[in-house]
Parts: structure tokens; C-alpha cells; sequence
DNA sequence: TATATTAATCGATGATCTTCGATATGTCAA
DNA sequence: TTGACATATCGAAGATCATCGATTAATATA
């Protein structure tokens, strides 16, 4: 895992916050999150690049951008299946930010 | 109170947290951090910019004006008393935060 | 009142972040 | 194998942040 910085500096920004929080409860933020996939893939969850993109209303690579990032701190996790790259949650990473916060910081 | 995300903003600095956690317990990271105050004083706890500088090893006006910053936003508390400025941590805030990240993000 | 001390503010410069459009990469389908 | 589509990466511009030294403001004291 990263450097709870890296973590911070990654949440220092309304839209990267906001994707946090549509991918809480994807069913009420996305149309068909999983339409793309199979119902054992699609067990895990997760929402693709273009829905969270069009949700954001930003530029396709900026999304792409802010996806990565998170992931690269350990946010979320990713996971492509054919064209679709899926993003969901890392829950035990956030909650660890919490505990951080809570306990240490 | 703020925005999360300019509290976040904050966090998003190394020597920023560093000062947070010295605040937890100044005993452990400062000389004698209440050695300018009245005994009634002293009691809600603080410690002065000059020694927080100290530690820091940052100039003066980094220190002042990181400072500022984690009070805007609600991490710290400042209080004046003669030619000093006391600085404590708003633990409540500091918990509403972890909370935040807990419950809701 | 003049001076020393502590902290806050100002102005500047280099570094990092935000955001985009363009291009490249990977994958499916005709 | 060639398009079409989804995503990732690149390169650039403008905005914001990090950090400093110099100055100003506030306070205590000689």
C-alpha cells in the first residue's frame, strides 16, 4: 500500500471524491453498470470508463486519468474484460484511511 | 465548517501532518511547549509557532502560514496570548473527518 | 517611546496538478 | 485483416501549491 499523502492528495479533488461515491451504490448512480458483463463476472461489480465518464461529464482522458490514479493508491481496483476496463471500490483500503485518521493521525 | 475536500487539500502535505501528529502529544515531540503560559492557561494545551518551526526546520512564514491553513479549515484551533500564537488540534473535526471517510465516502 | 521578539502577510519562483485534444493500444466483429 | 469501439498514454497550457526572504503588525519591556 501507498503513503497516506499519496492517498490524500488523491481526495483533494470533488471529482475523484464524487466517483468515490457513485461507485458506493453504483445501482443508484449508473444506468445498467454491468450490462457488458457476464453474470459471474459481474458478481464483483464495478462500472466502466465510459459510464463514470459520462456521469463526470469530463474529458475521456482525464477520467481515465483519475481512475488510475485511485487505483494507483489503492482506492479501487480494476479489472478489463474485453474492451471494458471495470473500476469498483477497494473497501478495505478506505476503511484503513478512516482507521488512520481515527487512531494515528 | 469546510468542504472535505480543502481538508483533504490540507492532509495532502507531509510536514502538515507531521505537525498534526506532533499536536497529539506535544509532551512527546516539544522541550517545554507551555513554558510562556499562566498555569489556567496552559490547561486547553497548545504549542507556540516558534517551537512548532523548530521542529518543522521550515522558515518562519511556511510555518505560519501552513498553520493558517489547518485552522481555515477547521483541523486546528489558534489562540493569542502576548507575542504568541498557540495552535491545538479540533479533535472533533479530526474525528467528523475520519467519520466521513468511514460512513459516507 | 524605542527596541526586541513573535507571528502574519506579501511577492516571487519553481514544482505539481488539472484538464484537454491527439495519438496509441487493445479487443471484438465483419 | 480491417474497421470500429473502449481505454490508456502523451504532450501541452493554465491554475494552484510549496516555499522562501523581506516586510509589516502586534506585543512586551527597557
Amino acid at each position: 500500500m501507498e503513503n497516506y499523502v499519496d492517498i490524500f492528495k488523491v481526495l483533494a479533488n470533488q471529482t475523484r471524491i464524487d466517483m468515490l461515491m457513485w461507485l458506493k451504490n453504483p445501482m443508484d448512480h449508473f444506468e445498467k453498470p454491468t450490462a457488458h458483463l457476464s453474470k459471474n463476472i459481474s458478481e464483483k461489480g464495478g462500472v466502466c470508463v465510459g459510464d463514470i465518464q459520462e456521469k463526470a461529464n469530463m474529458s475521456q482522458s482525464t477520467v481515465s486519468h483519475y481512475l488510475s490514479m485511485m487505483q494507483k493508491v489503492g482506492l479501487l481496483e480494476s479489472e478489463r474484460h474485453g474492451k471494458w476496463t471495470y473500476y469498483r471500490r477497494n473497501e478495505e483500503i478506505i476503511q484503513q484511511v478512516a482507521t488512520f485518521i481515527q487512531k494515528e493521525l
